[in-house]
DNA sequence: CGATTATTTGAATATATGATCAAATATTCA
DNA sequence: TGAATATTTGATCATATATTCAAATAATCG
């Protein structure tokens, strides 16, 4: 342990500079699969926009069409409707239309969560 | 309520179109500080890539040095030291030095618990 | 001190992203 | 059916981003 020895990690021509070779075999061991990962980090990226965010809390509270939520963002309804795509992409955000008005109320549980953990971090 | 005619939120000459402005006054009282916003939305944004989603992940459970988070990701140490430094920005991650090692670290237990609970998202 | 190791920094670049505009679709209503 | 309303879609564009490379720092060791 310790050594600053160059170590190979994939294949047999690399050149891979390790310090602590034990960390990194065990951290490869506990990751998680990349489609879990690509999932995961895919919900905190459509989070990390200050718009997005805006949109994802109002409709925490309550069901909004998308001239609605243009009105509280500032925004085309255009723009809200492209990134209102993304949520639904991810099945986070559900749809439901009534007549010409179509509405958008949050469909998931664990994204509350993930958005009153961020909010505990950010109030507190 | 239900009323399609436009109406006026943000001065005096604009034509916003509401259909439930009860709704979005309601969204605007309770939104959170612009400032709360941007600091939330870029603790998520930074979380939002897989390369650094598995740097944290890592982190979470031992500190590591550059050169062992590179080797565990496949990248560049200069590419893994840039997104450390993202980290540090927003006092997500600490470093402590030892000799010529810089070992990073989680720094902030909301963050672990963002994890946590994206990750029951996830695995569940 | 000079050589080696570990990391950081800044420039460059290719790609991703968010907003806007114009046009298309879908629904209601006269 | 045709006009009006609500939303979506695709193209475009300016900006942001992630990675790489080369060079700069920082610390240790002979």
């Amino acid at each position: 342990m310790g050594s600053a020895k160059a170590k190979c990690l994939d294949g047999d021509t690399c050149q891979v500079r390790v310090i602590h070779l034990d960390r990194v075999e065990r951290a490869l061991k506990d990751s998680v699969s990349k489609k879990e990962l690509d999932r995961l980090s895919s919900i905190y990226k459509v989070l990390g926009d200050p718009n997005r965010l805006k949109i994802v809390m109002a409709l925490k509270n309550v069901e909004m069409c998308v001239c609605d939520l243009a009105a509280f963002l500032g925004l085309t309804e255009s723009a809200v409707s492209h990134q209102l795509r993304r949520f639904k992409d991810l099945a986070l955000v559900k749809s439901r239309r009534e007549g010409q008005v179509i509405y958008y109320s949050l469909d998931d549980a664990h994204v509350a969560e993930l958005l009153n953990t961020g909010l505990e971090h950010v109030t507190e």
